[in-house]
DNA sequence: GTCTATACGACGATAGAC
DNA sequence: GTCTATCGTCGTATAGAC
């Protein structure tokens, strides 16, 4: 379990970690926020002994939270966002990409790692990892609704966002997941008309 | 500092504890969520040491969190959702729950304390403050809506309360208050318009 | 009801053997 | 690169003097 990285992608600053170990950090992170996000659990989420963490990531827990905010960039960017760039019909990109967001959102029981590993840290590392998946999220929407010919993507792009995330915190708050629903099915005629 | 309480309400189950102390736990919970609001940083905020804080909570940190949840709702509803029952034109009376919305909220900069306390805690005593909480914001966005005119008053009142909880997640993850802004102004259409 | 003092476990982080 | 063992600090929570 140790033989990892073949020639992936060179563009990572250091910290090797296999693509379950940073899957199961990010579950961490996401469930629990940054706070909650505790060594032990860490530990006991990938089987790795707290000094195993530290030997994989040298810049301790905010390495973990940077490396853990990229891979679920990556992993957005790949499964989601993806196929609204692939060839089609946009409505149907748009509604495959609507399946897609219900699936990696657990159909509104899996909370948003930029929500929830936002709330009162103070590195700025972390609020830069954020703003940078946020932002590809941002302007992959924005580029369905200007394809829509809207006059005004990035506000449509931003509003598409704004239910997804203000759904799952509605979701976490009352237990009831149908504004989630709501709003991927939504996103039709938010991003894929004019 | 100790003489509160003349006659208000004998409502709460326990716990005495003056307005300004609980503004000020509730300050720190709302911000740092429940993993954040460590004894330290509440006794901090409150000025009263640890074994004051237990004093008048002997639920310990769980029962100050309660006791926030509702003091929180207590506040809401006189601020922001008491104009909504008024008097007048139902249009005004929307558009001074707005103000007092983005008042209530620092314009974007302060974080809804239903969202930030619900992560990662396992207490059902919390849970259902909070369902308690937004379930009366929801009714009162609800009644605005029937009174519209609308045939699915709850549904616009969700749709409402998405928007404000994640143009304020959108604001706390990029830095940008403006979807907050415009959370707040379409409230007019949301709620006000058949 | 306020305080000081402290219990005891969990926290992030390291040292150093293997 | 893995582990055990440990550091010093902070976490929630109490005891008991005043």
């Amino acid at each position: 379990m140790n033989e990892e990285r073949p020639g992936s992608s060179p563009a990572s600053p250091a910290s090797s970690a296999s693509r379950e170990e940073l899957d199961q950090i990010l579950a961490v992170f996401r469930a629990h926020g940054w706070e909650g996000a505790s060594l032990s659990r860490l530990s006991a989420a990938t089987g790795l002994h707290r000094a195993s963490l530290y030997h994989r990531f040298p810049g301790g827990k905010t390495a973990m939270a940077v490396a853990a905010i990229r891979h679920a960039g990556q992993k957005f960017a790949d499964d989601v966002l993806a196929p609204l760039t692939e060839d089609g019909d946009l409505t149907e990109r748009v509604q495959r990409t609507g399946l897609r967001l219900a699936r990696f959102f657990g159909h509104g029981t899996r909370w948003c790692l930029s929500d929830t590993i936002t709330l009162a840290v103070d590195e700025p590392a972390i609020a830069a990892a954020v703003r940078d998946v946020v932002g590809g999220w941002i302007e992959a929407f924005a580029a369905a609704a200007a394809e829509a010919g809207h006059d005004a993507p990035r506000e449509r792009a931003i509003a598409a966002l704004v239910a997804i995330q203000g759904s799952l915190v509605v979701a976490r708050a009352t237990g009831d997941t149908r504004p989630f629903e709501d709003a991927i099915a939504s996103l039709d005629t938010t991003l894929a008309q004019p």
